[in-house]
DNA sequence: ACCTGAACACCGTTCAAGT
DNA sequence: ACCTGAACACCGTTCAAGT
């Protein structure tokens, strides 16, 4: 902090907006120094590694999305987060278990869960990420083989078909629409 | 075939073993070249690229496993066959879009709902298959950070639980136990 | 037909040294 | 405190050349 040469929130903002021009396998430690003019080796004094940096970029994709809404409004609030950036799914979930990512995104949904008097909010909110992380992993990745024309239909039937994908599930796995 | 060096069954036998040994971050074609005493080089001349590898692994780690089966049967056919391999899950999920890889396993599922005379048996399994990946892909990620530590749990505390979350999910979404 | 050898354009990470 | 420069040990992939 204190106007210094980067912090590593700077770090993230260049990460993020390269992430979405680029996408995850092309996102290198080298590529971001770059896009911030400094040496591949500077990042390493303000993270510790490029899994961290990955970490923290889950955090910020997940943001202040879900926060105090009912369990599928959380759930519907998540979803939107994660494909709101390319390859978000897939970053949040390679750290979900690092307890830095995505005790984040279950842990939203615990909490929701909690609220509406669940029996079991924790194993609930287990259940409900694996099916939202699956779901939203699945479609961004037929998104990207729809545009690349590996796949049989355009972006846009697949956002579309997708959506009503995520309503049964999350019917199915609430008791209710 | 017919006695020459290697065939792409042999480099996929090769793969495989070798993914259980190191896991998927360290599988590189240079090692799955080194453990065939061969060049990286020669792996293309029997595979187009590391994608289509990991693509031929999937087909194999996804196996005959849940054909005929009914739909619960089915999913946890297709669970057993994912966490029998390390990081099962995310090489077929990684390739899931490709057809090639799980074509198969959401293919396996949609059977299995059409037999049971679903109404819309594709959505069904689509949302099964999204809940049974990123189930997998979760409890992989995490049994790994518990064997490193860096999770509050033994592999074998993990590998429990997580069952029971599964058939938490797997009865929501089919309707009963 | 199948493989080697060498090369190309990359990686993540470390660490002395500069300022 | 923060960054550069150079190095280390790797990648996936291509392609001429060998057999």
């Amino acid at each position: 902090m204190r106007g210094s040469g980067h912090s590593v929130d700077s770090i993230v903002d260049a990460a993020l907006s390269l992430l979405d021009e680029i996408g995850l396998p092309d996102l290198s430690m080298r590529r971001v120094a770059g896009a911030l003019g400094v040496q591949p080796s500077a990042l390493y004094w303000h993270v510790e590694n490029k899994q961290t940096l990955l970490a923290a970029l889950a955090d910020r994709i997940v943001g202040e999305a879900a926060a105090g809404a009912s369990v599928p409004d959380a759930a519907r609030a998540l979803r939107a987060a994660l494909l709101a950036h390319r390859d978000g799914a897939e970053v949040v979930v390679s750290t979900a278990a690092l307890g830095l990512g995505s005790g984040s995104l279950e842990g939203r949904l615990r909490d929701a869960y909690a609220a509406a008097g669940s029996a079991d909010a924790a194993r609930d909110a287990t259940v409900l990420a694996q099916f939202l992380l699956g779901h939203c992993y699945l479609v961004q990745q037929r998104m990207q083989a729809a545009a690349i024309g590996a796949y049989d239909a355009t972006p846009g039937e697949v956002a579309a078909s997708t959506e009503a994908d995520f309503e049964a599930g999350l019917a199915a796995l609430t008791g209710a629409p």
